[in-house]
DNA sequence: GCGATCAGAT
DNA sequence: CACATCTGATCGC
């Protein structure tokens, strides 16, 4: 649609069909040159799922057929003809979910706005498998016989639900509890694999790894029949003890998928341990000028649980949170949480609330009913990061925002890794091939992260 | 009328 | 700026 083609990149290209093998050991498109008409039914020829992953290459620039909204009809959708994605020259993904509507004589603008393109990007799939991972707001994949979960964020278990019926789910224990506990998914479905266990799935050796991200997140290894391996991060804060991690030591990862979350040099932000212990060193200073105040920290569904986990054991208080959080926090079989949990507002000063809970009207109504129990409010929001660091590491240089009695501190805990981290993680691992799984859709993006995985796997820079 | 889905906000 | 939703509107049955 937009730019097309336009970037340049040291391995392969999208044209190489003729071979058996790309550069980097995969099996190169096989050659059906024409747009096939035979596109009807699931069955028809034997072009394997993630074939549109192949024809790619280490093209990125493929990515460029997007799963994007489309803000308007295209011409055939508005002239009323079938917009069947597999006979399209270039579409590099699965069929949509739904055949697109042609438009009835009713309709107006704003059925034409609707129209959305619904098919699994490539980076989902894992080439020689049938597996996808985070892959569920897209119905039923074709050739896809297992489903991943690397974590139970939104953006990643989308589309699950108790209509699930496309197939197998596997996921960590943890995981696997919330997708049944919270999402009703009927759980015939969902398969819990051990971390650190190597479990065989369709013939491939699979291995969940601690993610270091939010509860239950696991990085995915997979360990093909050929010895091919690969790596999907899902989203993970990359840490020095994944250097120690047996499979990561001992076998090359040929192709990681990895979340590129902060990977610009932009992003900097302390350890999660220096933001513990600032959080910490905040709280008692706020509490020792005006101990009668309450102490909020905002979360969203799951993760960052270690920010009130730190206040409360440093201060020696419980955590409390509604009824639906902590049916949440219980399940996750983290002893000195469940512990530390309460059940009425009114027994500690600690209280968990939703992040968009965070604001001083709201925070203002919250206190009332407490009547003068409290005279102030001392609030974290953790965010991944904070734009107002230019200062990078340095916490002290964050300025709170304060109205009243109300005091709303940003802290940049993050669970997705930093530029640096995210570095240091790719030269100790040096794979063969990079696919970045986050800031994907932006052209500019993609080439400037593929020259950063250039700069760092050049023999040359190896300084930290 | 209701759940699912979407655009937009936060 | 971007995360991970959340909200309110609209769709489709």
């Amino acid at each position: 649609m937009t730019d097309a083609g336009l970037y340049e990149f040291e391995y392969g290209d999208c044209e190489s069909s003729g071979l058996l093998h790309d550069e980097n050991g995969f099996p190169s498109f096989q050659d059906n040159d024409d747009d096939d008409d035979d596109d009807e039914e699931e069955e028809e020829k034997e072009e394997s799922f993630a074939d549109d992953f192949y024809r790619c290459g280490t093209d990125w620039s493929c990515l460029l057929q997007t799963e994007r909204k489309l803000k308007q009809a295209n011409l055939f959708d508005m002239w009323g003809l079938k917009s069947n994605s597999e006979s399209e020259a270039n579409c590099l993904f699965s069929p949509p979910m739904k055949k697109l509507k042609a438009s009835n004589g009713k309709s107006t603008a704003t059925h034409l706005k609707k129209i959305v393109d619904r098919s699994c990007p490539f980076y989902k799939k894992i080439p020689g498998t049938p597996f996808t991972v985070d892959a569920f707001r897209y119905g039923s994949i074709k050739g896809c016989s297992a489903y991943f979960l690397t974590h139970f964020h939104y953006d990643h278990y989308g589309g699950l639900g108790k209509r699930w019926s496309h197939g197998p789910i596997y996921c960590s224990p943890l995981t696997a509890r919330l997708v049944r506990m919270c999402l009703l998914v009927n759980p015939s479905y969902i398969h819990p694999l051990e971390l650190n266990t190597e479990h065989v799935i369709d013939g491939v050796k699979v291995t969940l790894l601690e993610a270091n991200h939010c509860p239950g997140a696991a990085l995915i290894h997979f360990r093909l029949q050929d010895g091919q391996c690969y790596l999907h991060t899902g989203d993970f804060r990359a840490s020095r003890l994944m250097q120690s991690y047996p499979l990561l030591v001992n076998h090359r990862v040929n192709v990681l998928y990895l979340d590129t979350t902060y990977c610009n040099p932009k992003y900097k932000f302390p350890s999660k341990e220096d933001v513990l212990n600032y959080v910490v060193r905040v709280t008692k200073n706020c509490l020792k000028k005006q101990p009668k105040t309450l102490v909020v920290v905002g979360a969203y569904s799951i993760g960052k649980e270690s920010v009130f986990l730190a206040i409360s054991k440093a201060l020696g208080v419980k955590i409390y949170a509604n009824a639906s959080r902590r049916r949440v926090l219980q399940s996750f079989d983290w002893p000195e949480l469940s512990g530390n949990l309460c059940t009425q507002g009114n027994d500690t000063l600690l209280h968990v609330l939703p992040m968009s809970s965070l604001k001083f009207e709201t925070l203002k109504d919250y206190l009332k009913p407490y009547g003068n129990q409290y005279a102030a409010v001392l609030a974290f929001r953790p965010t991944g990061w904070t734009y107002s660091e230019t200062v990078g590491n340095q916490l002290d240089l964050i300025r709170p925002l304060s109205r009243g009695n109300i005091t709303i501190y940003g802290v940049p805990y993050s669970e997705h890794s930093s530029f640096t981290e995210l570095r240091e993680f790719v030269q100790f691992l040096r794979p063969d091939k990079i696919i970045p799984t986050v800031n994907v859709w932006n052209a500019a993006s993609r080439e400037k992260m593929q020259s950063f995985f250039r700069e760092w796997l050049s023999c040359k820079k190896l300084m930290i």
